[in-house]
DNA sequence: GACATGGATACAAGCGCTTGCATTAATGTA
DNA sequence: TACATTAATGCAAGCGCTTGTATCCATGTC
């Protein structure tokens, strides 16, 4: 059916070896062969079989990356940086969602690692002694989440919950809230942590909530009874449906409560009052991880820890204190 | 390094093909035998190769999953409904973002027709002939876009335009606007020709405008100038790019002006006002495509365009005409 | 008791490619 | 002229798996 090496090989008169190595190691062969092979080859249409070629070098050239939802907004540009990262590399990458459940996660790893030379692993919601058994059978780069001994990606969602309090405490906010993410939430452990180092601020926590919107109109009653009049949420969509539900309320934002929220997606960039937000290097974070991923297939698996740069966009839900 | 069929078969004291039969042809072996294969397999954590499977079966269970831009919210739900779909079928899925680039898909195309069994095109970017030649490569189905005797997956936005009008209609706008897409989009022709079938409704064409909230925006001027007061956009991000730019010229939506987008992304579901719109069921769109194609893959290409009904959803960013 | 039957398993080729080694021929060296 | 060197190519094994065919043995049949 398809045109092999064979074809290739017949058609311009030398051995399939030859044409081989026309392709992969083009000073063992003379110029003028391989000229005339890659011509034949690319009269013939002749592309190399990537899987079978998998099977003799043991490398794939295939990349696997496993989100949670891939319809949550935090992740596409983060998988559409890494593929683009990957193809500049002349890697193809498996996308696999989840559906944030730790036992499909496992399973489409195990599935996917004989055909890939790495795997991204985001957010994920294994637990750390599983991730570390997995680690044997292929190489991994975890984003967002710390698990000890592995090539990480992070975003230094601390000092944007700093940057966010300062804003706030600098509009004249003295009570400040903290809607909390899922209680499994490596990021919303570092928040807590970020605000509760912070000192002068008085900051209470309200949560557990579910990372959408839901979450945020759940947490509407226990934010006015806070008192707070500055709000950071878990994340955009948290905080989206929080100055819903507030709006709801006749509370307006930001004239009586001011509202961040984290991620700085789409949604949140169009949403009105446009959200301010502690904005994740998402791309970054998908093109870096990459970096690391295919540079750890060749060196040995690096086990560093990259923490990346996160920023505070001042839009309009945040204004000056009044009460 | 990693546990082969050849360990198991050793491990168990058969010949290999024995463990090939006890996994993909279980009648072949002797039950007891199956057992006992299966345990120590089990036990040494074997997992076929599937490279090397499709190799000799010629079937990869693997599909390529080709979209324009990943980040557009319009591919995740469509990405994410393929990619579980697959799953449940045991295939993986490859996903491919070409930055709108005809020649990037094209190419992506090309290195992935060996290692897939069929692919996924959204949206092409491709032209017709294109399309046709690589079909010969690698098995097809086309979502969002008509490509004559190639197996498609449509959303009637036909019927979504005339319901919009209608509603439009029904809430007293004479005069509506139609803010056209890119000039090279199936979608956008449609639309059109779905407006100007209708007798009775006043239709007057905006565009070509690119498909982001800056379209939107650079079409203000022209919807108030048109004197329109129901106006119909080529997809949400337009119809919310239009509503911001309105509202810095003092117009209100749905006060002044009603606006529709189409696609139903989850930014019109939270941007304010709530967007009416013509959902575009994309998720359906996904698992019916992948269907079709692991269908077709087994019986021979089908043909057959499947056509997805489409609906409006009124929010708050229409109401009755006041002029 | 000789033989056909069929179930269970082993054998071996081969999928498309890479790669260490062998072979050949051309060149340089003394 | 004889020999070493090297560039270019061919040869063949093997990556992990499937699969058509051969082999073996325990039945059943007459």
């Amino acid at each position: 059916m398809a045109v092999t090496i064979r074809d290739v090989a017949e058609a311009s008169g030398v051995h399939v070896s030859t044409v081989s190595r026309a392709f992969s190691a083009p000073h063992l062969v003379n110029p003028v062969t391989r000229t005339r092979v890659l011509a034949v080859a690319e009269d013939l249409g002749y592309r190399p079989n990537r899987a079978a070629r998998a099977l003799t070098t043991g490398r794939t050239h295939n990349l696997g990356l496993i989100v949670a939802d891939i319809a949550n907004p935090f992740f596409p540009p983060l998988i559409k940086a890494a593929q683009a990262q990957a193809r500049l590399r002349d890697y193809h990458v498996f996308v696999a969602d989840t559906d944030e459940d730790p036992q499909v996660e496992e399973e489409l790893i195990q599935t996917l690692t004989k055909q890939v030379d790495g795997v991204l692993l985001c957010s994920p919601r294994l637990t750390n002694k599983t991730i570390e058994r997995l680690r044997e059978e292929v190489p991994f780069v975890v984003v967002n989440r710390r698990v000890k001994g592995m090539p990480t990606v992070l975003m230094d969602v601390g000092r944007g919950v700093r940057l966010a309090v300062e804003h706030l405490a600098a509009l004249g906010h003295r009570r400040i809230a903290l809607v909390t993410g899922p209680s499994g939430s490596w990021t919303s452990k570092e928040m807590q942590a970020a605000a509760a180092a912070m000192s002068g601020a008085d900051v209470t926590f309200l949560g557990p909530n579910p990372p959408t919107e839901l979450g945020g109109l759940a947490a509407v009653t226990d934010v006015i009874a806070s008192g707070a009049t500055g709000v950071l949420a878990y994340n955009d969509l948290v905080a989206i449906g929080l100055i819903e539900g507030l709006a709801e309320r006749g509370v307006d934002v930001p004239g009586d409560i001011s509202v961040i929220g984290v991620d700085d997606i789409v949604p949140g960039r169009l949403s009105r009052p446009k959200l301010t937000t502690i904005a994740m290097p998402t791309a970054a974070a998908g093109r870096i991880a990459v970096d690391l991923l295919l540079g750890s297939v060749d060196s040995e698996a690096t086990s560093g820890v990259t923490v990346l740069e996160t920023s505070l966009i001042v839009r309009e839900s945040t204004g000056e204190a009044h009460s």
